[in-house]
DNA sequence: ATTCTATAAATGTCTATACATATAATGTAA
DNA sequence: TTACATTATATGTATAGACATTTATAGAAT
C-alpha cells in the first residue's frame, strides 16, 4: 500500500510529471495534518512555529517584517498578520526601526524562546517519525526535491 | 541554485528527515503558486478543479459528497463547501439521494465538463514545466513519496 | 414503537493563503 | 523644494484548511 493511485483513487495519470505534482500534494496534506497535532496543544501554527525559527535565528539581531517574509516556507503569507499573531501572545515584539521608520524590528522574547525550545525537540523527533525512509532516501529525495524547482 | 538552503537562508538542518519536511512544504508552496497563475484566469481554484476531476471521473454516475471528500488531496478540506462554490458557477448540480435522504448526489455539468477539457490540456503541460526533472527521476520522486508516507 | 447509535451533510469559527489596495516614509529628479 | 517613483508595512476581501458542532436521516437494539 501507500501508493498514491489507492490513496486518492485515481487509477492513472498522464505522465509521471502529473503524477508528482499530484502526489506531492498529497504528500503536504500528509505532512500538514501530522504535524498539526502536535502543534495544537500549544495554541501555535506550524507558520507561527517557522516565523519563531527564523527570528531565533537572528541571535538577537532583530529583523524586518520583509526579511521574514523572504525566509518564509511559503512566500505569499502574510508576515504582517502572523507576526501580529505572535505579539498578541507575547511571544514577539515589534519596534519601530529608528534609522528607517517605514520598517518594524521584529524580536523574539524570552517567552517565545521558551516555547520555541519546548516544542522544538517534538517536532524534530516527530518528523523524523513521519518520514518513513532511510537516511539514504531521505538525501535522495531532497535532491530530487531541490532540482524539480530548478 | 535551487537548494532549500539558499531558498529559505537557512544554513543547516538536524538531520535529512528535517530538512525533506521544510523541503516538502517549500516545494509544495512552489508549486501551488505556479498553478494558481493557471487557474487565476478561469476564476477557479485548484481545488475546485480537482473536485470536477473527481466527478469527471465517475462517467455519469452521481457522487455523495463523502465519497468525493474520500478522493480529494486534502483529506481535511471541506467537499460540501466547495460543491456549493461550484453549483453557483453551474459546474456542478446536486440532487437528494432517494435511496438515503442524507446523501446528497452531486454531478458534474455540461458547462462544467467543458471547463474541464479546456483547463486540462494547459494544467498537464504546465506541470510538465513546473517539474524540472527527467523522467526517471520523476519516477524516483513518485517512489519516494509513497514510500515517505509509509 | 422507542431509544440509541451511527452516518451524511451542512454550518460556525478561526487561521492561513492569495492578491489587491492603502498608507506612510524614503529616495531621487526636476 | 516639489513632484514622482519606490519601498515597508498594514489592511481588505475572498477562498480554503482545520476542527467542532448541528441537523437530519437511517439502522439497530430494546
Amino acid at each position: 500500500m501507500g501508493k498514491i493511485e489507492d490513496a486518492i483513487q485515481q487509477k492513472e495519470f498522464k505522465d509521471p510529471y502529473n503524477k508528482a505534482v499530484v502526489n506531492l500534494l498529497f504528500t503536504h496534506s500528509y505532512l500538514v495534518t501530522s504535524q498539526n497535532t502536535l502543534f495544537k496543544p500549544h495554541d501555535i501554527s506550524p507558520e507561527q512555529y517557522n516565523v519563531l525559527r527564523i527570528l531565533r535565528g537572528q541571535n538577537g539581531v532583530p529583523t524586518t517584517v520583509s526579511s521574514i517574509q523572504d525566509r518564509m516556507l511559503n512566500k505569499m503569507s502574510n508576515a504582517s498578520r502572523l507576526v501580529e499573531k505572535l505579539k498578541m501572545k507575547d511571544l514577539v515584539k515589534r519596534e519601530e526601526c529608528p534609522a528607517d521608520r517605514r520598517q518594524v524590528d521584529v524580536l523574539i522574547t524570552e517567552k517565545g524562546l521558551n516555547l520555541l525550545s519546548l516544542l522544538e525537540n517534538q517536532v524534530e523527533e516527530a518528523n523524523r517519525n513521519f518520514v518513513k525512509l532511510t537516511l539514504e532516501e531521505a538525501n535522495q529525495l531532497n535532491d530530487l526535491l531541490d532540482k524539480l524547482r530548478g
